[in-house]
RNA sequence: CGAGUAAGCUAUACGGCAGCGGACGCCGAUUGAUUUCGGCGGAUGAGGAAAGUCCGAGCAUCGCAGAGCAGGGUAGCUGCUAACGGCAGCCGAGGGCGACCUUAGGGAAAGUGCAACAGAAAUAUACCGCCGCGCAAGCGGUAAGGAUGGAAAGGCGAGGUAAGAGCUCACCGGGGUGCAGGAGACUGCACUGCCAUGUAAACCCUACCCGAUGCAACACCGUUUGGUUCAGUAAAUUAUUAACGUCGGCUCGGCGGAUUUGCUGUUAAAGGUGGCUUGAUCUGUGCGGCGACGCACAGGCUAGAUAGAUUGCCGUACACGACAAAACUCGGCUUAUCGGCUUAGUCGCAUU
RNA sequence: GGCCCGUUGGUCAAGCGGCUAAGACACCGCCCUUUCACGGCGGAAACAUGAGUUCGAUUCUCGUACGGGUCA
């Protein structure tokens, strides 16, 4: 990806989760935070209510190519998490592109 | 043609564009250094169960001063194997017309415990009954019959008897002894004679096996901080067949005197690197063995991540794609699973 | 990734291989009270699941499912 790298402090995640703004849909919820930095940072969560490895790793999968195929249009300088729900087992990357763009739409107005 | 049995293979396929993981090569920058960063390239990248973690091993660390007890496991025999609770062949038992399948399958005359309810009685004490004696009350004999039960004096038939009883005999079943066969489990035959329920996945006994902990092991590098662990040394206090610590849980026994404070070195600690994939390896051929498996030769290298890599879009084909994602590595077991294919036996029906 | 436990009415829970499986709260019906509560009487309701051992399994053994704990 072209300025993300990805997340991994647990501070950054429980900081997000209390203070950030959020989006959310039925497949997924986007927690996003100014970081004042010169990328931006993805965490991708995908909890043990959702089921089994296979289904975990591909909901984590469909997230990561959404996020690539739409990364040109979010502000640069946030920290973003993508927390998965149950619906998104029947999704496919396509399907999610309304949310991302209203995500998008979001936090470019909270600029 | 139908039904059924056993063994094995496979796990959507092909193509285009974009993307991800770890290597490799080339180019550019950088560094003491293939050090670090970026770009490009063509290869390569999850399973038969990767799962459950039920066993067994490798590897690593700890302990090595031992002995006994305790604890855990296995349980027909002979083999295979690095090892196993696994596998193969065989034996016994059970099931199926059969191909074939199942089997925790040592010991109950070493000891202890338990066997509810029912039943007269549960391992032996006769309720009804039967027979003998007696006027009767009752006494004696008797396990054939009744009734209870999972189990009631080996079963059944004949002889025998007052009535009965392995009391005697034939057959079946079981125990013991002898002989023969086999590597052995065991099998066969002969003689003898019914010595006495079940439960050992109740305690237990017998034989054999087992040190503990696990890659979050462990080794190395190491900042802020900190002064924990260990070693050496100095001082103080206390003590000397003692107490305390340690040697897996206990006992014996062994070793060290112990505690506090100061100093010196070491170590722990965010994080990083190694461990981490060439191996009891895979493929093919040949040989040995009924088989599990072994040996020889030739060839191959086939994921190594650390918030954790296989995706998205599209095209074509059909049977329309199940269960399911490596995390130190192997050998098994168990469980989940859409289907498809191959091979070898069996039974039934029909035809020749 | 490794290791260790548990599963009994709606809930919390006892249970020596032999029961009709205790008990409490909750629930239902009746009584008490002018009524509610308290109290009294009665009732319905359960051994996670599949095999095995045993005459007999909630209990013993093995497998499976689910839930929980623990080690950085």
């Amino acid at each position: 990806m072209l300025y993300t790298v990805s997340l991994k402090d647990s501070k950054v995640f429980s900081r997000l989760y209390k203070k950030g703004r959020f989006v959310a849909d039925s497949s997924v919820v986007a927690y996003y935070m100014q970081n004042k930095l010169p990328v931006n940072r993805l965490g991708i969560t995908a909890g043990k209510k959702l089921g089994n490895a296979v289904t975990r790793n591909r909901a984590k999968r469909i997230l990561r190519e959404a996020y690539r195929l739409n990364e040109m249009n979010y502000p640069i300088g946030y920290d973003i998490v993508l927390v998965a729900r149950e619906g998104i087992k029947y999704k496919k990357t396509n399907e999610l592109f309304g949310y991302f763009n209203r995500l998008a739409k979001e936090m470019n107005k909270a600029k």
